[in-house]
DNA sequence: ATATAGCGGAGATATCTTCTCCACTTATGA
DNA sequence: TCATAAGTGGAGAAGATATCTCCGCTATAT
């Protein structure tokens, strides 16, 4: 009958405020550590409270994690708001892709948020559509300076995130992630002497949104009943 | 209580030995499509026999993953058998790379056993410790030839894997990790106009631990079980 | 002082896997 | 053909987690 999400802010009682601030500091810590696989009772104990004060801030796990995950989404916007504009674009563009590299190679919550089969493409999109146009304009200058191999395209972005943090996800070293980010990088650069010519380019957008969406809905529909042959 | 192990082979029944090459068949399919985290259920019913046969064949789940695993060395290993040491090194080294990254865009179960945080560091020593010679000889004829960039290092490759896996692992797209393939072997190219300087972590770490050993040992050993020897 | 929002955390519920057991079926060879 | 041992199926025991609820008690606000 109650409604547990988040909408009451301010009408809380002290202690109880209190409280909701210690859990989502204790999530963000547990999953950085953890992983999103840890348990809301692991949530609940690192904050010191009962898990049914859990439950009665966040009606489950997703939401919690979505609170968070919002979050992270501004730490990244904060990024590229702070990519000096005077700078030349090309090292504005690869000290924005090392800045937020080092936001998931710590933190493996994030990378599996990110990363995740499950709802990762659709978090994907949801940074995408709130730091595509910086990013956009960030890209189109790097290939005006001439630096930038022209046939890059936006969501390349989120694609060498996702390699990159493949690298910390499965080796668990803190900077290894460094070296192929760079090796990525200068694949990125503009070539004079050597032709340019990614293969399989996805020309616009809607169509990598409808591969990713159809990804993500066969991993849902994949724990119903398989259809027998 | 008894081994079930598989040694007994030549000494099945003929219906049992045939139960056996079903399962393995099954297996294979299953996995590949649903990810290792199939149950041996599936497995069995995929393969038309009960449970019990299963596990009657293969004690637990890790048995019948490393048989195929095993498999799957081979091919790659066939694959760089199949190198044409005639063709250029350069060639020779992406086309490999090429194939190899196609056995894992299309096998989930080959990808999570590669890239799990499991055993997945094992196997990918498994894999590298039967491969590695012939590896190491294609990626030295690269650099000889001028082609490679000097500072490439051998563990270089099973990274460049993991990465593009990761790409097909979290879009589901056919061939998009391509694409990222190509854009790393471009940053691998050797480069006459440009330094060639990739940090390289693994080494400064081998020489950091080497003055940190005592510190670092001490957290190992506070990780868990102090049975272990 | 009192009303009431909020708390804790045991445990009910639900979901999954792994693996066993044994009555029944099938291959084999004498 | 038939005796017999090898092999089979698949329900369900056993175990592992995770999620979320309930309600007697506590702390806060007025």
């Amino acid at each position: 009958m109650s409604a547990p999400g988040g909408e009451r802010r301010g009408k809380l009682r002290r202690d109880a405020e209190l409280n909701r601030r210690k859990i989502i500091a204790a999530a963000r810590e547990v999953f950085r550590e953890q992983g999103v696989r840890a348990t809301l009772d692991d949530v609940a104990e690192h904050a010191g409270v009962g898990v049914g004060t859990v439950y009665r801030r966040f009606a489950n796990k997703e939401e919690l994690v979505d609170a968070l995950f919002e979050d992270m989404i501004d730490n990244v916007e904060a990024i590229l708001r702070e990519t000096i504009p005077g700078k030349d674009a090309w090292s504005a563009l690869s000290s924005t892709l090392e800045r937020v590299c080092e936001l998931q190679a710590f933190d493996r919550g994030l990378r599996e948020v990110m990363l995740g089969t499950g709802r990762g493409p659709q978090r994907r999109d949801q940074v995408m559509s709130r730091v595509a146009p910086a990013a956009d304009r960030l890209l189109q200058r790097a290939k005006d300076e001439g630096a930038l191999r022209p046939d890059t395209q936006p969501w390349d972005l989120p694609m060498i995130q996702l390699m990159v943090a493949a690298i910390s996800e499965h080796t668990g070293h803190p900077n290894l992630w460094r070296r192929y980010l760079h090796l990525i990088l200068d694949g990125l650069r503009a070539r004079p002497d050597m032709g340019t010519d990614l293969p399989n380019p996805i020309t616009d957008e809607m169509q990598l949104l409808a591969t990713l969406e159809d990804s993500s809905a066969q991993s849902i529909r994949s724990q119903d009943h398989p259809s027998n042959g």
